[in-house]
Parts: C-alpha cells; sequence; structure tokens
DNA sequence: TGTAGAATTGAACAATGGTTCAATTATTAA
DNA sequence: TTAATAATTGAACCATTGTTCAATTCTACA
C-alpha cells in the first residue's frame, strides 16, 4: 500500500520533470526568438520551429504566446531580484550597486529570457501584465534604494534618482540592441565596464 | 508664354506643398502609433486613422508601412545629426556634449518620430534599411569622437569609448519606454538631468 | 462648364499568424 | 501484453494584416 503509493508518487514526479523541462527549452528557444525578433514579430511556428517540435505541441504547455512571454520574463525578473538580494551585504554602497548593475547586464546577454525581460506587455491581459510589472517595479525599486542610500552614505551624489535609476536601467537594457556575441568584448567585460561607468557617474561632483 | 510657365509652375508647387504637407501629417501619426505600439504591432488601420484617412490612401503617398517608418526614422536622424554640427563650437567639450545628449533626449519625448528613430530595421530590405543604419552609425561616431575629444583635452577619463557610447545612447533612447508626459517633470528637465548624469560619470575618477 | 489630374474610398484579396483539435504515436505501469 | 495516460502532429480554422484597385470624389485650370 505504502509501496503503491511511493510508485505513482515517483512516477508523477518523473511525469512532472520530464514537462517541466521541456518547458524550460521551450522558454529557451522562445526567449531566442523573442531576443531576435521582439515579441511581436516572433511567430510561434517559429518559435516551434527553434525548440524543435510542431505549433501545436507548444499549446500543450503553454496556453499561448503571451503566457510563454510572461514565463520568460518572470524568470529573468527573479534572476536579477535574487541579485539584488544578494547585494544587500557589501562592504560598500558602490560595490553593492555596481555588483547588481553587472549582474543585469549578464543576466541579459547571459541569460537568454534576460533580454526578454523588458519587452512591452502593455496589450497584455491584466492577469499577465500585472505581475510582470509588478516585479519590475520591485527590482526598479530595490535599484533606487540602493541609489538613495550611497546618497545617504555620501557616497553618491544624486538630486532625482527616479529618472537617474531609469536612465541606468535603460543603459542595461539597451544592451539587447548592440551586444555582438562575436566582438571583442564578452558579456562579463561588457557588464562591468558599463557597470563602472554608471556608477562612477553617480559620485560628487568633480568640477575642476 | 512666360506667364504660361509660371502659372503651371505654380500649381505643381502648390500641389507639390499639399502632398508634403500631407505626408508630413501621416508620418507624424504613424510615429505616434509606433511609438505606442511598436512597429510590428502598429496597424496601417490605425494609422489610418489616427491619420484621419483611409486604409488605402496611405499608399498613395506611402510605398508601405516600412517606408513610413524610414521616413520617419530619416527625419529624426537629420534632426540629431544637426545638434551634433550645431554643438561643434562649444566652449568645452562637457558643454557641447551636453548640449548634444539633451537635445536628443527633447528629440526622442518631444517629437513624435523621435521616438522611433531607433527602432529595429533588421526586417527590412536592404535598400531601407541601409541608409539608416549608415545614419544611425554617422550619429554614433559623432557622440563618440566628443568622447574622445574630451578624453584627450583631459576633460574626461574614458577607456572604451564604443562601449560607454553605446551605454549613453541606451540611456537616452530607453527615455522612450518609461518617460509619462503627465509625470512631474516635463521633457527639458529630465533630458538635463540624464544628460548631467551621463556627462558626468565621464570624468575622472573621484575615489575619496 | 468641362476636362484632366490628384486624392480618396472601401471592398476585396492573399498572406500570415495564433490557435484548435481529431487522430496518432509514445510512454508507462500493471 | 494491454490499457491508460501523456505527448505529438499537421491540417484546418478564423481573425487579422498589408496591400491592391476600380470607382468615385475633389481640385484646379482653361
Amino acid at each position: 500500500m505504502v509501496q503503491l503509493l511511493n510508485s505513482r508518487s515517483n512516477a508523477e514526479n518523473r511525469i512532472q520533470r520530464r514537462a517541466e523541462g521541456r518547458r524550460q527549452e521551450i522558454l529557451r528557444a522562445a526567449a531566442r526568438v523573442f531576443r531576435r525578433r521582439g515579441f511581436d514579430a516572433a511567430g510561434m511556428r517559429e518559435i516551434a520551429e527553434e525548440a524543435d517540435l510542431s505549433p501545436g505541441n507548444l499549446y500543450h504547455y503553454f496556453k499561448g504566446k503571451q503566457e510563454i512571454l510572461y514565463y520568460c520574463q518572470d524568470r529573468a525578473l527573479d534572476t536579477m531580484l535574487a541579485t539584488l538580494e544578494q547585494a544587500a551585504t557589501g562592504e560598500t554602497v558602490s560595490l553593492r550597486l555596481t555588483q547588481v548593475l553587472t549582474a543585469h547586464v549578464r543576466c541579459i546577454l547571459d541569460d537568454m529570457e534576460g533580454a526578454a525581460a523588458h519587452l512591452v506587455v502593455d496589450a497584455f491581459p491584466l492577469e499577465l501584465r500585472r505581475p510582470i510589472v509588478a516585479k519590475r517595479d520591485r527590482y526598479e525599486t530595490g535599484v533606487r534604494k540602493l541609489v538613495e542610500e550611497g546618497e545617504q552614505s555620501g557616497e553618491f551624489s544624486v538630486q532625482e534618482p527616479v529618472i537617474i535609476t531609469r536612465a541606468i536601467l535603460g543603459a542595461l537594457n539597451w544592451t539587447a540592441q548592440w551586444f555582438d556575441p562575436d566582438g571583442r568584448k564578452n558579456p562579463g567585460e561588457v557588464a562591468e565596464i558599463i557597470a563602472a561607468y554608471l556608477v562612477r557617474g553617480l559620485r560628487g561632483e568633480t568640477r575642476t
């Protein structure tokens, strides 16, 4: 009896794991297509081909195209939020913010879902859009808090943290548009260069 | 005889001016829709409605949707390139660059076509894509030259001008995604805050 | 007033895109 | 080996989209 339950339970777990693995594959494939084409021009047939299955099969795993993007973005934002938490304990705010910004760029350039994280979801139904926008806002708020902490600790001199934070995030997110994997710099290098520049701009004036 | 030529010439001019005016109206309307929806989700029927004419009528003035975006981007890039030229003569490189960056943001937030300037044209036919990409590159090169000049004049300390320039442009272009016309800051204010921040980051280290 | 050219329309066309679904195949457990 | 469940397929469906085009309307000129 206990064995029977275990047997069924193991089978369900295996089946779920297989389906979940398949879902991850699809998300990765979709993220590549979204990155290449943007959301609207990314076709389900192209995603299916990228994931090596048939178009109709996608619907066994996801309800539709918007849900696929939703999960891509959800994953990427989770990764970014985790970076924020890990950076909670650092020696200086500069250091912590640099870590966060570096990780952000790496997420975008290294992780497939990363580049899809900030695609526009305005036209999505509310139940998909709301949690994504909320997560984005949470992340942005976290970054802004760091900027403000640096202002309070005297490391930074910032008068408009909201706007500056968005400029920072813009610089980071835009890397998806121009980064060339075959270029002379790898994602990590690009990430560090940009993060250092952005953090430097937060420091006090150097009028000479 | 001379009068006849004048009369015809005047009529042609008037007709051309009318058609050109109409074209500008369409471009402005299209830019608004492109900005709202992105290129792929912007529909010709929606553009026609925004321009207050019928969908078929658009094709009297433009060959198609891609050509409409092409002209939007062409205009915006002309504006930006003009700013670059005007900034050729300034007291300091800092000042000149600040002017360029400020104008860039204003172009994006104030001019309708501005927000469409950097939409992706990868899928366009070559004869449309090439001149746009060339203009973008020209602009980017111009900005980078300013950054490098500041490095040479000692105003800036920059080791990777290509990457930094792209980060700068990313921060500027991204304003189209988050700027809220009903917000507390107008385009000019946002432009100045961001430009000042980005230029500040180019200055030498302030390690303390 | 008549004519020619410019401009406009709205229905239709062909292609495309997201999605459905019945049939089939694959997998798993007993 | 059989049966049940999971997964897959590919054709079809329906809606949408960019575009065409014949007919009509508008404008300007003689």
